[in-house]
DNA sequence: TTGACAAGTGAACGCCCGTTTACTATAATT
DNA sequence: AATTATAGTAAACGGGCGTTCACTTGTCAA
């Protein structure tokens, strides 16, 4: 137990992030961390082994945040509007959050950079990007909207998603991140008011 | 004058779209065209060259792309009800006709995908990234709103660019796309009546 | 007909890749 | 105290990398 096995981890998902996959030696992750190859080989079977970790690092950090700020299923009828309306303020305060850890969190930055470099490697690779950054947060929002009885549930769900994938891309490329996380607060605030503005059928 | 080397233009474009710059050599480009890789060096002087050559054509067909579905530069001030909604219409059909483009057109979809890929790298290519498919087209589209008098422009270039920006992502993944196209239309065509509903002030 | 040139082959160059191996030092277990 | 396990080094392995070079074609102008 010496917390380099997790130092190699790190190190290597930040080079991947940057320059993607193949693009990094195994000599690029030990000298990052002043060590030689071989020793890598003591933590790591493969190259590919420490990439696997990192996704299996992901999937945990990710059920960990599910649990933490997740939206339990509501029950599924007959429903007041004050409670569909905090309901509302639920999903979109969790919005926010999501918007926080994908661009504030280094792990989950650098992770949602790694897998926008690989997405199109293969299908294995492209799946795991839409369903961690693409058509997956959609489809739970379309279902959490559903849920709740809001009509045309996808658009609606697309409407809230689409600023916060926008802005993860603006958010990487911006000198001032500040005004990024504004106006992504700005977006989602007005996205909640047209949703309690509409009423379910 | 043998076309050579536009199909090799192009088949490098198609591998560096899915795998990456460095994730390509020149043999994987040149077994693509059924030749050995000497041959590619009687059109290019090095891989590198490939890679700015393909940058350069794009820039213009980007050029040829603005000239043929630009929106030109109205007149600033004193516009009424009907013209500001003429140019509204025009800027929401120039938004279709743009992600047709990114998405449909061969050449600049994988040109698309394959600055996804290398927007990391550097500043160099980050910004590429940035001018081509993020903050450009929102500081565009900021302009625009700016000139017909919509109160807070950027934040609706935002809301009309999103849905974009997301389903190019959605485009991509998706087995089928028509559905997608049909989305996109449906929220462009919601920002448009959003659009024509905001008084200037 | 000859000569120049354009386009392509295939082998070679030095270099770096991912991985394995032999070996060393330190620490923990028996 | 002797042994075993752990974590590291350094060198070597075969192979693929980007690039160059000597050489062969075919085409077209002089």
């Amino acid at each position: 137990m010496s917390g380099t096995k997790e130092r190699i981890l790190l190190a290597a998902l930040g080079l991947f992030a940057r320059d993607g996959y193949e693009a990094v030696s195994v000599s690029d992750i030990a000298n990052a961390l002043g060590m030689t190859k071989g020793a890598l080989y003591k933590h790591f079977k493969s190259k590919r082994d420490v990439f696997e970790s990192i996704v299996v690092r992901m999937e945990q950090r990710d059920a960990e945040q599910a649990n933490a700020h997740g939206v339990p299923e509501g029950p599924p009828e007959d429903m007041g509007d004050a409670y569909r309306s905090a309901k509302i303020d639920h999903i979109v305060a969790f919005g926010k959050a999501m918007f926080r850890y994908w661009t504030e969190d280094d792990f989950a930055s650098q992770f949602r950079r790694m897998l926008t470099l690989e997405q199109f490697r293969d299908t294995e690779m492209g799946g795991l990007y839409q369903q961690y950054l693409a058509s997956g947060p959609l489809d739970y929002l379309t279902e959490l909207f559903a849920a709740i009885g809001i009509p045309q549930p996808r658009r609606e769900a697309a409407e809230l998603y689409a600023p916060m994938f926008l802005l993860y891309s603006v958010y990487d490329g911006a000198k001032d991140k500040e005004p990024v996380r504004a106006l992504l607060d700005e977006m989602l605030d007005r996205a909640r008011e047209h949703l309690e503005g509409v009423r379910s059928k």
